[in-house]
RNA sequence: AGUCUCGUAGCUUAGCUGGUAAGAGCACUACACUGAUAAUGUAGAGGUCCGUGGUUCAAGUCCACGCGAGACUACCA
């Protein structure tokens, strides 16, 4: 049994105090289980299943995880509102770099000291307290927004269940030989001595333009192995190449070219040696390779004569041939300093790859697949052999750089044992000539050199060290996600991407380009790959049962001791079991197991990538396949209908998910995915801690709250546009949307209050009321119509823009203004109670559609309404249902009547002002010109007669009054336009220049008769349009197709009566000071002029009415002195005590 | 460097499938309205719709190129 407060009257407010509201929210919301209730009491309904990204609990929250967690909020609350249980996990991403250089940075240590200065159980330790002093903050952050999501059973990455599930996916994944243990070209820091992950090359500021010595380099060919035509050739023949390393050219072990890019031979000299020779490049960069120094000529007597010391360079060009036909060539090592240890006969050979463009360089590229990405791929397909050399001391084939960027000894001097980079030189001590320039001149000497520049270029750097990275082979274990390349292709098309673009461009893109998953990681804090091996058999566990049972194998053969894992209960899948493990470094590190052999097999040293953590968590999180098997595998909780995180998480997170879910089921793991914006600071830049422009969101929601805050963020943008957060903006959304609703409460529960209304009575059917209750009923359900319409389509802006559009524009300064005199003057009637009925249903309405946007404002209107009137009410807001839009009540024949009238009011009130005449003085007669009557539009000139303050108004048609005004003709160019093509100009012209008989004329007989190039046209009435034009005339304007005459003569009659008005006003404004209530009767006595006695008099009890008078005396000698009209006059007000 | 998104008044922006002197809000100035108003109304000022070409009878809207901003990707030699 749920006992709730009930109200006997609609509560009332001193003051508005959004944050206070709010925080009263959140203690009721907290005492009552309000979120639990909105997912308990969707029982049975349709699951509506969301995913939380793991924030990495590295830091502090910043403004833009305000935008994130209340889009992901807003759409969880409106699918509750529509009846589906919406049960959402949190989650956190406990492990990672990020959080471990925190912590280094915290304990004041490097990377090296892990293992020495403090253990590693030791600093994993630190980690894990550092994480969760972190999930502390964001807890009370998420809760400081209203983001909604179950706080008690988050999954976290480092629980060991949770690494158990991963664990499982892997040894899927390699059952599937999708993983793989490969020597792959990594970015690599030598300086930090530490491979560098995608996401920190992407760190801003990683890319630094450097200049390069760059040298254009000739490699011999090998003759006999060309095509048939060079072999006549008399002289060397050179393959160009260009590189931006020359440092990587001692282990050049292949080119490659373009199969389809045309290439030439050509006769000329080496501007250095001046040898003569033949060199081959691509067609289109002979410009950019022979410039100034050469001149093209056509016969060989140039050639001939050319001598060293002429300042240009013949050359001619000898054949054409097309890339392909140069495949398998062959040329001499270009530094025979040493051979690859392996497959040495496949070196030194020309090969194909559809990378090589014709941008920059040669069209020919150097490869040393120990130094470049591109390069080992190429190279492996081609079996070209990388430039490893064995080293006997550390007994395996090692590259020409050592792990601390230096050449090896075994290259010749100058070279051994020279950094290759000038960088990585501690300090001063760097020597004069880098490794570049002095390979460079040693090539030039040797006549290898074509041409030597200086090169500017992007290059990565080391966000540590600061230092150009180095691309480096690595031992590492990947995941085969290129095997699935078009699986994940296929599936995404079945992704509905909000915006569109980001899915079938951005991501798509990136999955056609896609790379292997290194999975490999050299950290502490992190999942232990949980792979043995020897150097023949490897083994992969899939969970901690298979690792008990693997153990105890070894302990037979005597590798360990005891198990570690003797007192996990395998099948008991109760916390404390699983508490009981914790297979983190170095734990995880001494257990040895032992292979089919007999041997020692010793795990992997490396952790899993933690972007594999966060990408596994639809399954993970549950614990899946040990627990919760049905949540997948029946599709309960799999895959998500909805996701939303930052754009940038598009090649992160949202790749993770996709990527495994497609591996593992063939399956995506989201059906809606919103790829949401950045939050740049005002000017449109970038929030960084080091440019110091970054907001802190505790202060906002301190000093806003989150409501302002919430609606403010996703009013301004849509959620996957960039916003610009001003925090000028909120105080605007607080003032005007908030403000203004807030206002239009409060003076409905005044009257409501003062009346007794409780929605007693029958709900009274629409046809029976009023057209004003009509026709913002209207309006409502057609905001109804197009909110849900907006929520459906992620479209938050438009749903918020709609809404108070609705709040500020209809219901407060129009609705609320025309009707203010039905809920104070006139006794409890119909129209009272059809008035209140409308104005409380308004406000439910918008309570419950702005709900999910700004849960705690809503809340408290929907508990302030529903509570007194006990109708048909939920606990909360967020326990009720959106509500259902009515056709029927959408009137559009009352809206664009009422449209007319405030067009009609907006120009009168122009008038007013043109002439100087205040609104409190009442005017004769308003006449109003329409092209066609409407039957509601004279139900409505009462309004328009309040509002503008005519005494009469009168209608007429266009026709009638005709000869009165100045007609224009606009032609209809949607219609002309196709008809006359480029001699729609001409019969614009012609038209412009017609005469109001002509145009009288052809209003009568329905079409006009023109000439145009000796050509009769027939224009008929619908391929144009006949308007009023504007006069000049104070007395007329109008405004498309209507025209508004006011009556502008003030005879004594209404000048006295806007006196009364005047007085009143005065009259009101004192009684407010002097702090009477609303409804407090009073003695009233004026002292003033004869004549303004006489207006007194005339007018007595109207004034009397309208200030609740009981009596009104002519007295001179009471009351404040007041300035009216350029006299003086006292007034004077006593309140009347009752009884 | 490539890919994607974007460029409308001082600021934030609306402008649907091209239809003809470009609409709002904020800020500014002046005046008004108000017994719900930290609101509102009226008027004023403020625009080469980033630029240049093109398609079309007609371009803010479509196309191309350029410029600028942002994101993503990237040692493409």
């Amino acid at each position: 049994m749920i006992f709730f407060v009930m109200y006997k009257t609609f509560k009332e407010y001193n003051k508005f105090n959004l944050n206070q509201w709010a925080s009263e929210i959140a203690n009721l919301w907290k005492k009552n289980n309000i979120f639990e209730k909105s997912i308990i009491s969707r029982e049975g309904r349709n699951v509506y299943v969301f995913y939380e990204g793991p924030p990495s609990a590295n830091g502090y929250p910043g403004i833009h995880h305000v935008m994130v967690r209340t889009i992901k909020d807003v759409f969880c609350r409106y699918h509750t509102l529509k009846g589906e249980k919406v049960y959402r996990k949190s989650g956190w991403d406990a492990h990672g770099l990020p959080i471990e250089l925190s912590v280094e940075k915290e304990l004041n240590i490097t990377k090296e000291d892990i293992g020495k200065k403090i253990s590693v159980e030791e600093y994993n330790q630190t980690c894990l307290i550092y994480v969760m002093r972190y999930t502390r903050i964001w807890k009370k952050f998420t809760e400081k927004i209203g983001y909604w999501i179950d706080h008690k059973t988050p999954y976290m990455t480092y629980h060991s269940k949770y690494i158990e599930s991963l664990w499982w996916i892997l040894k899927q994944f390699y059952k599937k030989k999708l993983l793989y243990k490969g020597y792959t070209v990594q970015p690599y820091s030598p300086a930090a001595g530490t491979g560098l992950s995608t996401h920190e090359l992407n760190l801003p500021g990683t890319y630094k333009e450097i200049t390069d010595t760059t040298i254009v380099v000739q490699f011999k060919a090998i003759k006999e192995s060309l095509p048939t035509f060079f072999k006549v050739l008399p002289r060397n023949v050179y393959f160009l190449a260009w590189t931006t390393t020359p440092w990587t050219l001692p282990s050049n072990t292949a080119l490659t070219i373009g199969p389809y890019i045309e290439y030439l031979v050509i006769d000329t000299f080496n501007s250095y040696s001046f040898e003569r020779m033949y060199v081959i490049l691509a067609k289109v960069l002979i410009s950019q390779i022979l410039s100034d120094k050469y001149f093209p000529v056509s016969d060989n007597v140039s050639l001939e004569v050319f001598q060293k010391g002429d300042h240009k360079i013949p050359y001619k060009i000898i054949n054409t041939f097309s890339g392909k036909s140069i495949v398998g060539s062959r040329y001499e090592q270009l530094l025979p300093w040493v051979i690859p240890s392996e497959r040495k006969k496949n070196a030194f050979k020309v090969i194909s790859g559809d990378f090589v463009t014709t941008d920059t360089g040669t069209g020919l590229v150097h490869i040393a697949p120990t130094f470049g990405v591109d390069d080992a791929e190429v190279a492996k397909k081609n079996e070209i052999p990388p430039m490893l050399v064995w080293d006997s001391v550390k007994k395996q084939a090692l590259p020409l750089v050592d792990v601390q960027g230096r050449f090896i000894q075994r290259l010749p001097k100058p070279f051994a044992g020279k950094y290759v980079r000038n960088e990585y030189y501690n300090t001063e001590k760097f020597p004069e000539f880098s490794v570049d320039v002095e390979l460079s001149a040693l090539l030039q000497k040797e006549g290898k050199v074509f041409k030597i520049e200086k090169y500017q270029h992007y290059y990565p750097h080391c966000w540590r060290t600061d230092k150009p990275i180095l691309y480096y082979p690595l031992d590492t274990w990947c995941i085969k996600t290129t095997a699935a390349k078009y699986d994940m292709i296929y599936l995404n098309k079945n992704i509905h991407w909000v915006p569109t673009s980001t899915g079938t461009s951005r991501f798509n893109h990136w999955l056609e380009n896609l790379n292997d998953w290194n999975l490999s990681r050299t950290r502490y804090w992190g999942v232990p790959l949980p792979i043995w091996r020897t150097h023949k058999e490897e083994r992969i566990i899939g969970s901690f049962e298979e690792l008990r049972v693997e153990i105890e194998k070894s302990i037979k053969a005597g590798f360990m001791k005891e198990n570690p894992l003797k007192d996990f209960v395998p099948g008991d899948m109760s916390n404390e079991n699983y508490q009981k493990v914790d297979v983190h470094k170095p734990w995880v590190d001494d257990i040895i197991l032992v292979s089919t052999r007999g041997t020692p097999m010793r795990r992997e040293s490396d952790l899993i990538d933690v972007w594999f953590d966060s990408g596994a968590m639809p399954f993970a999180q549950w614990h899946y396949p040990f627990e919760n098997k049905e949540k997948i595998d029946k599709g309960k909780f799999f895959p998500a209908n909805f996701i939303a995180e930052g754009v940038d998480q598009t090649r992160g997170w949202f790749y993770t998910l996709h990527a495994i879910s497609s591996m593992l089921l063939k399956s995506v793991a989201y059906k809606n995915v919103v790829a949401i914006g950045l939050v740049l600071d005002k000017n449109g830049h970038k929030m960084s801690k080091s440019k110091g422009n970054t907001v802190n969101p505790f202060e906002v929601l301190d000093l806003y709250g989150p409501d302002a805050t919430r609606w403010y963020m996703l009013s301004k943008v849509q959620p996957w546009e960039n916003l610009k957060f001003d925090i000028y903006g909120i105080d605007e959304v607080r003032r005007k949307f908030f403000g203004t609703l807030y206002n239009t409460y409060a003076f409905f529960a005044m009257y409501a209050n003062i009346d007794g209304f409780c929605y007693k009575e029958n709900f009274l059917p629409i046809e029976e009321r009023p057209e004003m209750d009509r026709w913002v009923l209207s309006e409502l359900h057609q905001l109804i119509k197009k909110v849900e319409i907006y929520y459906d389509t992620y479209n938050t802006t438009r749903a918020t823009r709609i809404i108070s559009q609705f709040v500020i524009d209809d219901l407060s300064n129009w609705y609320i203004r025309i009707s203010r005199r039905r809920f104070w003057k006139e006794k409890y009637s119909k129209d009272k109670v059809s008035a209140y009925q409308t104005l409380y249903d308004c406000l439910l309405t918008i309570s419950i559609m702005s709900s999910p946007i700004a849960p705690f404002f809503s809340d408290q209107l929907y508990m302030n309404l529903v509570y007194t009137t006990q109708k048909s009410f939920f606990e909360s807001v967020h326990l009720a249902y959106f509500p259902k839009y009515d056709e029927k009540i959408i009137d559009n024949r009352i809206k664009n009547c009422m449209h007319l009238a405030q067009r009609v009011t907006s120009i009168v009130l122009s008038f007013r002002k043109k002439k100087n005449i205040k609104v409190r003085q009442p005017l004769r007669k308003l006449i109003i010109f329409v092209s066609s009557f409407e039957k509601e539009i004279f139900s409505l000139s009462e309004i328009i007669k309040q509002e503008v303050n005519v005494k009469e108004i009168q209608f007429l048609t266009h026709k009638a009054y005709s000869k009165f005004f100045i007609r224009e003709i606009k032609p209809n160019f949607k219609m002309l336009g196709p008809r006359f093509g480029k001699r729609t100009r001409i019969i614009y012209d012609i038209l412009k220049k017609f005469t109001p008989q002509q145009i009288d004329h052809m209003e009568k007989d329905g079409h006009s008769i023109i000439e145009i190039e000796g050509l009769k046209e027939k224009i008929t009435l619908k391929e144009v349009n006949i308007v009023i034009k504007t006069s000049k005339n104070w007395l007329i304007a109008s405004d498309k197709e209507i025209t508004v005459v006011l009556d502008l003569e003030i005879d004594n009659v209404l000048r006295y009566e806007g006196i009364a008005r005047e007085l009143i006003n005065r009259i009101q404004n004192i009684r407010k000071k002097k702090e009477l209530g609303i409804t407090d009767k009073m003695i009233l006595s004026i002292g003033a002029s004869p004549e303004l006695e006489k207006v007194i008099k005339l007018h007595r009890e109207y004034i009397c009415e309208e200030t609740l008078s009981v009596s009104l005396s002519l007295d001179y000698n009471l009351g404040d002195m007041v300035d009216f009209e350029g006299e003086t006059i006292r007034i004077f007000v006593k309140k009347l005590a009752y009884e």
